[in-house]
DNA sequence: CTGTTAGCGCATTCAC
DNA sequence: GTGAATGCGCTAACAG
């Protein structure tokens, strides 16, 4: 005997009850046109028989999927998990279901994830771009589909899309002001690729503390990287190699700063008499393990629910607007207790 | 005017080029039956007009939807993100799309996922079920479709499903034993909802090792909870308050053993000389925060990929097994050197 | 209230 | 090789 379990349909229902599938649809539907009787006698019939709504065939008839796309570069980093939080808590609320998809920062698989889910007729989306992002092809083609997009924290600039970002170059320049202030001359800056806009604007602010206090800057100090943790413990490491004084490192996360930490420690200098770091987080986890790292904080959620709600407008207003909005986040700088200087 | 971006399809681009959208749908999905020059020709002119497949009728007219959805509690736990990882890599390979949800450990959210994934037709489904799954009905009912399912570490036994998981019992045994080895004579336990298959075993583990050493079980030192860490402090801070003795703790997940250790340090009772602790985790950042808390170990990793594996079999060979298979890792303790007694 | 008809966009069988 | 015809499962417009 063959394992046929094939699905059943509004159709085979409406045979077993000989009415029409129509009314059937309208019932499951909860359609106040079909009588109260006929639609117990349908949905007892559609329980009988294990039936499940098809809602690839429903959504191509209605030409909307109620799901929003979502992708980010990985949903294990903290930020990004609460992000996703705040999305889905009010996208469940009005009704959407949320795709999340993780580029793993590979613009390779950013592009493969965003057309699978215009494909798949999102409704909208919500990205964090992948630090491989610097060609925006992928996105721009959407608007001629129309298709909703919304950045969050790590965006681009293109007219019509919105975004909501924290501000990036204040957090920048705040960072660096904090280590100057502590007394640090030497400052290493540890950068994702500076072709990113976020990454662009901290390191913007970075060069503009410097000058404000009258402090040379040294290109040598800047190191870009994924900033992973291993990223920073090699970039301390070659740093000092090279026999660089260093008294003070801005990063632009905090896995970068505890592997530099790492490295500090292993050789015996003992942060944070030695060296003061700032990193961009709002990483729990990491205040613990190193509450020696004043922190740059951004909330995922804060932004999360920010970003969903201007999409959802977006997407009910049908309109992509001509030059997009974009929201800006205070940075606000929380110092540890643990990273004052002499 | 009107912004009437209606997404071209194959007939669009069938009458631009005064060929038969048959041929275009052919030529899209590279048939060798259609002739090289008319390919380039269809190919150029989708390109030109922004053409893409619209899936969900693709998928509605093949039944399949090369999707497999995945459901676990919460995305940040460090073992559900590395699991994810595992099946995401391998899915990807095997050309699967795979989607992602978190029922948060409530039950309702589970159901609502459930059915929706299968109502979009995903080929199969990995799940992690929550903390209040007892009733598997919604897991039940899918056996009917014919939705192959596997499920990976947090199980429930259901004839024809498949499962990959630890060996709770022996995780739950070496647990209590290295307490009991360390000299702990008064070991709480702080266990999952005991009707989750899990934490079942996992307690059975604890009391066969009570029972092997000779250590009498007391009821009072099982405290079951949703293990959060502000559970485990809560529940240290219930049994202390009782003035019950305790030297051993034995949690079924590392955040409520950090939040235990998190009570006793502010009660000044220094962990881990007064009371050693074993949580099951692979999460690294609480080995870091708590190097004190020795942990039996669980790699998402291998068992996501192992579950994606045994999945893509099902799926394949179209068979639901009557007994389904079940696949169990060892599990390994890991000491940390501080948990050393006396 | 219910049935009839049509079609969402695509893939596939059958002709030619 | 290509075109014509059919239907995946569902919803919506139109009758009655």
């Amino acid at each position: 005997m063959i394992n046929k379990i094939n699905k059943p349909t509004i159709h085979d229902i409406a045979r077993a009850l000989k009415i029409d599938s129509s009314t059937v649809s309208r019932a499951l539907n909860n359609s106040p046109k079909v009588k109260e009787d006929t639609k117990k006698i349908i949905l007892a019939k559609a329980e009988e028989l294990g039936y499940q709504r098809n809602l690839l065939a429903s959504n191509l008839r209605k030409n909307i999927t109620n799901t929003i796309g979502v992708v980010v570069p990985r949903i294990s980093r903290h930020f990004f998990s609460s992000a996703i939080q705040g999305i889905e808590e009010t996208a469940y609320q009005a009704g959407y279901n949320v795709i999340i998809c993780q580029s793993l920062d590979q613009l390779d698989r950013e592009r493969k994830i965003v057309d699978g889910l215009v494909s798949n007729r999102v409704d909208g989306l919500l990205i964090s771009i992948s630090m491989e992002t610097i060609d925006y092809n992928h996105l721009e083609v959407l608007k001629r589909s129309g298709v909703p997009l919304v950045f969050f924290d790590r965006h681009c600039q293109i007219p019509g899309y919105s975004s909501v970002i924290i501000d990036d170059f204040k957090g920048g320049f705040d960072a660096t002001e904090h280590l100057i202030l502590k007394g640090c001359k030497n400052i290493v800056h540890f950068s994702g690729p500076l072709e990113v806009e976020i990454y662009k604007k901290r390191f913007e602010g970075y060069q503009a503390a410097l000058s404000k206090y009258g402090i040379s800057f040294n290109s040598e100090y800047i190191l870009s990287s994924r900033l992973m943790e291993k990223d920073g413990y090699e970039c301390i490491e070659k740093l000092l190699e090279k026999g660089l004084e260093i008294d003070g490192l801005f990063s632009s996360n905090d896995l970068a700063a505890i592997g530099a930490m790492k490295y500090l420690k292993e050789q015996d200098i003992k942060t944070p008499e030695d060296v003061a770091i700032v990193g961009f987080s709002n990483e729990p986890v990491s205040r613990v393990i190193e509450p020696s790292i004043t922190t740059i904080d951004q909330s995922g959620f804060e932004m999360g629910k920010l970003a969903i709600d201007l999409l959802l407008e977006h997407i009910t207003n049908k309109s992509i607007p001509k030059k997009g909005q974009t929201i800006i986040l205070e940075s606000k700088l929380i110092e540890r207790d643990s990273s004052k200087r002499k």
